[in-house]
DNA sequence: GCTAACTCGTATATTCCCGTACGAGCTAAA
DNA sequence: TTTAGCTCGTACGGGAATATACGAGTTAGC
């Protein structure tokens, strides 16, 4: 946060645009190129690279802002009382967050070093690993399958259904019932 | 099937070669060049170039190969009996086409024209959807969720499992089990 | 064996995007 | 008001990939 020497006002807001700019384009098209975002952001494509040296630092900075954002409104979300409850409460809640940046993180598996991604994405994907676990105590969830499929089952069932809504074929005012009811019947324990 | 002018043996065995190495190359990446698939193919890029004028056709050509084989697979299952018996079946011939040719999907997307992908995609998708519908009538399967949905639904989680598989995360012996079961739970009426 | 079809190398044009260099002009902040 | 930081245009160089042009050599099929 303290940098060295300090940042100007102008530049802040410059960035600011700029990561956007770059959540929203590359949250649409994984491929969105620097000039669009810098067009997008309503600045020269210089000023983008006086504080981005390259790609793969821009999409990592959008991606991380991304994150950061989903922290704070995931963290605001009760996840204590019945397990099924508190998972609807949290997909709730992520279900716009993946929808919104979900090639963003194609974006970032093309440039950023393998595992970068997964180690960024840790923390969203901690809470729902650990509310699972918390319902497998209380026999409320599955367990005979593997926890890492069950979170990343989900993870999948969310972006699947962002796509789906994006190509028209999910009205966006029945996304939330449909993944919640997919998602409880995924962790559901069966028999 | 028939040209006007015939095609002499060796070209076909070029562009079938040419193919199947676009099949498996574009099956891993969805970013193969094309150099590198007429390396792969063992015949020179301009007689790539002979056969296909451009990446579209390509990968059109691939998509379309590997969906005739997956129809040929497919069309022997036997889809009576117990809707959950036949999911099983289905499921367990399809991981492996899906796993084999995930990217290969994707790197069509990118290439062509949108909505030609799902219409070569047509087939496959119809018969898990009849045997859904067939699986409702008799109340095995859920009728709370738009059967379009659940469709996609299950290519998401097999295109998901092969990407887990991929990345080491899940073992491939076990890949099988986890998919029948979480397919299973998808689909099973809730309550 | 003749001919058309096919193979395939080299060279080249094109396009797209990334990233750098230079420099003029503007603006925030002490 | 001074100065350091910021904006941003234009221009350039480089790499990667697609696609075309030309032409010489090889092979299948009648």
């Amino acid at each position: 946060m303290t940098t060295r020497t300090r940042r100007r006002a102008d530049a802040e807001r410059s960035i600011a645009r700029i990561v956007a700019a770059a959540r929203e384009l590359l949250g649409r098209d994984p491929a969105a190129t620097i000039d669009e975002i810098a067009a997008a952001a309503g600045v020269g494509r210089m000023t983008l690279y006086g504080h981005f040296p390259n790609r793969a630092e821009l999409v990592e900075a959008a991606l991380a802002d991304a994150l950061a954002d989903g922290e704070r409104t995931l963290s605001a979300v009760d996840l204590t009382g019945d397990p099924g409850a508190a998972l609807d409460r949290l997909l709730a809640s992520s279900w716009s967050l993946v929808a919104e940046s979900s090639s963003l993180l194609a974006a970032a598996q093309e440039v950023l070093p393998p595992g970068r991604v997964r180690q960024l994405h840790g923390a969203p994907a901690a809470r729902l690993e650990e509310l699972i676990r918390r319902g497998q105590d209380r026999d409320a969830f599955r367990t005979d399958l593997p926890i890492g499929w069950l979170v990343g089952a989900v993870h999948y069932l969310l972006k699947g259904a962002a796509e789906e809504q994006r190509a028209g074929r999910l009205d966006a005012a029945e996304v939330p019932r449909i993944v919640t009811a997919s998602v409880r019947s995924l962790l559901t324990p069966p028999g």
